[in-house]
DNA sequence: AAGGACTCATA
DNA sequence: GTATGAGTCCTTT
């Protein structure tokens, strides 16, 4: 049977150049998107195919331009780098004998699918070359797809169903359902890949799924309605046609003999030695070993010395950690993951290390692998023992994603981790906050066009996962090894990108990079915990919420659950009658807080339930709770902060979550309470006074603000009488209440309606309070305006010390997002300004810190807890006087802003006290 | 079991 | 009105 290949030429340029590092020619000549589709073309001619041909787009407008004027506009143009590449592919597949179709008006996907469908119906063996998952639609007897880039292929029916849960029929109401970002194609708000094949499976087809919308339940059939109006648009975009009028046919597509002069003079110019050789080397020979197009063969391409067989090695002999550890020796910079049993970085155990030193190549030594039939593995101890001088040496540079929970589990192993140079989870933070996830399958579908293993893929999820230690070692190498050469990959694609911008890279290098240590000595610091005090404490809270409960059912002549929002709003709304005068954001009637508040005059029960409401979340969250998370091996407790966790750069906490402690309450101060120092220390808080507003001022330059700072006023009375034109005495209480709700209202780029609810007042009165204050802080206004105007004409504000966040929806449609964007605009850069600069502190009290140790080498003081604008210490009681005489300056003295920056203290026996 | 909705703790 | 994380309920695999 003879066969006819049709590769989808524009797919594999840009995802070969999405993919490869950049690679050059000696010229200096991009040449890695070249390079890519080079090998991916000799993989194919090693199969000799009869029928080839390389389809790529013509230039000019297709009839899915003038179907939908947005298509496509979400795509950048086409890179420079790329764009230099086009012309010798061209010359490289002409001199390689493969016939190139670019057919002006029509795309070159429907050109490959009106040539698949009426060759296989002439009876060839049709394989269609693409890294586009659209062809899908196709698949059927004599029409098979192939990847080459991640190995895939979908032969049959059955393994298109495999893939994505649909017949190749549904492919289309598939992906339209779905949408593609790429080609601005919106489908379905929040309906997925899961989602599309769940519905299409339960109704059949596309029509079904829009027939039944007014009976589907919840977010998404509110999602799926708003989009029937263009779902039938949608399905014709991602609709391969099948029947284009073409000039050319199956059987012209003859694999000619290929030009040995014109291609020895391309590799050479290229640089691409190995086909060189084989060319050279099998000019009479038909069939001359061509390895595919994958990032293995680029390494093999860049550096023959290291070109071994396979491109991910599983070690389990001494010889081969020898090899591994020489080339790790060699290397500039190397790329490490590790593998372990838990999540938390405190209680985990390594089971296995990774290490890549070029794209492509990759290791996974497994350690602690426990299965039946598992191979045997080299000893932990001394594989880490041959990896310490590497992994301790401040001058060999390494690289991770999300490093902080590496150096946390090879800390826990005896391992001080130093030299850990580079974070590609940071990179892509400090690069695009605010635009991407930074978890590294996103980055690699993101910047390299890769989709990873997922940890689900090899481990099982829910009730089924099983511990990393009982996967089978060979899919255990390839998720693992793959993580330390994507990280790699991924740096080598980022870092440039950061080089290019002076200013995110200082942000990095300066405040990011220095903190993941830093971080990691206070996530393994931990706090004490008086677990006796808070166990106290539940039990009072549950005595006081059963007297509520009892109350409670009194009052509503029945048994209901308090916990619950929905039992509770159909007692008060619908049986009490009870006006409901606030909505939650799903349109039924509140029973929050203000809701409650606002009818608690007209029954006694919203006021017994506020008061059960705020002994639950305090039992549930916090006195329950903090009990569990005590590490058993050090009697305290371990946050984890995440560094890339808030877009405008602050920090966020989790597992438990220590930057919610109460402190706005009595009954919540007795939890801060049982935070505790051990005997013989104190603990010591110290705060930013006031420091958003501070930073607001430094950044507006309004002069009457910078006075009030300059002279050390109290802010929200200098407001008040700023604004009423009265003396600082003469400020009444109800007065500085109101200047400090427009004070905090500012920072959260508030309006007039916002400060109307806050302050209880109309909101005519609340617009006229906000116009007095801008006439009184005219630079503050301007800078509001200012902020907005580079927010919509760049798409991202800056802190002061330049990291950027992106507003995505700075220019959307929908007006409500749009306000969004701009209040988050107005706020991010006090808000992150105020995270760069106690981010930079804790690196600068950390330093200090460290110098101060015993001469025994014990600390005496501890970071412990960050929160926002304030830095708990556990400190010696006799180091004390020293940690207050100096913190106070190195936290002030971290950022030089046009006010000076306050830095408050206090000392206790627990958190409380010394807040 | 998983995920959305709701509520509420912090700066 | 900004930025988070987490507990509970409850519906839907």
């Amino acid at each position: 049977m003879t066969r006819l290949v049709l590769i989808d030429g524009s797919s594999y340029l840009y995802r070969a150049f999405h993919a490869l590092p950049p690679l050059s020619n000696a010229a200096g000549e991009p040449t890695g998107a070249l390079f890519g589709v080079v090998n991916m073309l000799r993989g194919h001619l090693k199969e000799q195919p009869e029928h080839i041909a390389f389809v790529v787009d013509a230039p000019g407008p297709t009839f899915r331009d003038e179907m939908y004027p947005d298509y496509k506009a979400n795509r950048p143009p086409m890179p420079d780098e790329l764009r230099a590449q086009v012309a010798p592919m061209l010359d490289v597949v002409s001199a390689l004998g493969i016939p190139i179709l670019r057919e002006p008006g029509v795309e070159a996907d429907d050109v490959i699918g009106t040539l698949a469908v009426r060759a296989a119906e002439q009876g060839m063996q049709v394989t269609i070359s693409t890294g586009d998952k659209d062809f899908a639609q196709l698949v059927r007897p004599g029409i098979a797809l192939v990847n080459t880039m991640s190995g895939s292929r979908l032969d049959s029916e059955e393994a298109v169903r495999a893939k994505f849960g649909v017949r190749p029929a549904q492919i289309v109401d598939y992906l339209a359902l779905m949408g593609d970002s790429i080609d601005n194609v919106p489908g379905v708000e929040k309906c997925g890949p899961k989602t599309a094949a769940k519905w299409l499976d339960e109704y059949g087809s596309l029509d079904a799924v829009m027939a039944q919308a007014e009976a589907m339940k919840g977010k998404l059939g509110e999602n799926l309605r708003a989009a029937l109006p263009r779902l039938p648009l949608n399905r014709q975009l991602v609709t391969i046609k099948t029947d284009v009028p073409l000039d050319v046919a199956p059987e012209d597509l003859a694999l000619r003999p290929r030009d040995v002069d014109a291609l020895r003079a391309l590799y050479t110019r290229y640089g691409f030695n190995q086909a060189l050789k084989e060319l050279d080397a099998g000019a009479s020979a038909a069939a001359a070993p061509a390895p595919v197009a994958t990032a293995a063969s680029v390494a093999a391409q860049t550096d023959p010395a290291l070109a071994a067989p396979g491109e991910y090695e599983t070690v389990l002999t001494q010889a081969q950690l020898d090899a591994w550890i020489a080339r790790l020796q060699a290397a500039a910079e190397f790329a490490f993951d590790s593998e372990t049993d838990s999540l938390d970085p405190l209680r985990a155990n390594l089971v296995g290390l990774s290490f890549s030193v070029e794209p492509g190549r990759a290791c996974y030594i497994p350690l602690a692998h426990v299965y039946p039939d598992a191979p045997a593995q080299l000893d932990r101890a001394a594989v880490l023992e041959a990896l310490r001088p590497l992994l301790e040496d401040p001058a060999k540079h390494k690289l991770g994603q999300h490093g902080k929970y590496d150096l946390h589990v090879l800390c826990r192993h005896g391992i001080q981790v130093r030299g850990y140079a580079d974070d590609t989870m940071l990179e892509s933070f400090v690069l695009e906050a605010g635009l991407a996830r930074h978890d590294m399958d996103s980055l690699a579908r993101r910047h390299l066009g890769y989709t990873t293993i997922k940890y689900e893929d090899v481990a099982g999820k829910g009730a089924r996962q099983i511990p990393f230690s009982q996967v089978a070692i060979d899919a255990a190498t390839r998720y693992a090894a793959e993580d330390a050469d994507i990280t790699l990959r991924l740096h080598r694609v980022l870092r440039p990108k950061l080089e290019a911008e002076p200013a995110l890279l200082a942000v990095y290098r300066d405040i990011e990079m220095p903190l993941v240590p830093v971080l990691a000595r206070i996530e393994d610091n931990g706090v004490m915990i008086d677990v006796e005090e808070l166990r106290r404490q539940s039990a009072d809270l549950s005595r006081r919420m059963l007297a509520l409960q009892q109350r409670a059912t009194a009052l509503a002549g029945r048994s209901f659950n308090l916990d619950s929002p929905k039992q509770l709003g159909a007692l008060l709304f619908d049986e009490l009658k009870l006006p409901a005068r606030v909505k939650t954001p799903g349109g039924a009637p509140s029973t929050n807080e203000e809701a409650l508040e606002a009818i608690a005059d007209l029954h006694e029960l919203p006021r017994v339930i506020l008061d059960y409401r705020s002994l639950a979340k305090l039992r549930s969250t916090y006195t329950d709770k903090l009990p569990e998370m005590v590490n058993p091996d050090t009697g305290r407790v371990h946050t984890s902060y995440h560094q890339a966790g808030a877009a405008t750069g602050r920090l966020s906490s989790s597992d438990p979550n220590l930057q919610n402690i109460p402190v706005r309450t009595e009954e919540g101060r007795r939890i801060r309470a049982a935070f505790i120092a051990p005997p013989g220390r104190r603990i010591v808080s110290f705060d930013y006074s006031q420091i958003e507003l501070r930073i607001m001022a430094h950044l507006s330059q309004d002069p009457a603000l910078l006075r009030a700072f300059a002279q050390g006023a109290d802010i929200h009375r200098a407001t008040a009488a700023e604004v009423l034109g009265k003396p600082l005495e003469a400020v009444t209480s109800e007065e500085r209440r109101a200047a400090k709700a427009i004070n905090f209202g500012l920072i959260y780029g508030m309006g007039a309606f916002g400060l109307a609810r806050q302050l209880g007042i109309d909101r005519g009165q609340a617009q006229d309070y906000i116009a007095l204050y801008f006439s009184r802080y005219p630079g503050v206004r301007d800078y509001m305006e200012r902020t907005r105007a580079q927010a919509r004409e760049q798409g991202y504000v800056e802190t002061v010390f330049g990291r950027r966040l992106a507003l995505e929806y700075i220019h959307s449609r929908n007006a409500a997002q749009r306000a969004g964007a701009e209040r988050a605009a107005i706020n991010a850069p006090m808000q992150g300004t105020a995270a760069d600069i106690i981010k930079r502190a804790m690196v600068a009290v950390d330093a200090w810190l460290e110098d101060q140790r015993t001469a025994a080498g014990a600390p005496r003081a501890l970071m412990i807890l960050q929160v926002h604008d304030e830095l708990v210490f556990e400190a010696d009681a006799d180091f004390v006087p020293e940690l207050q005489a100096k913190v106070p300056a190195l936290m002030a003295g971290v950022a030089d802003l046009r006010v000076p920056l306050l830095v408050e203290g206090g000392v206790g026996a627990n958190w409380d006290e010394a807040h």
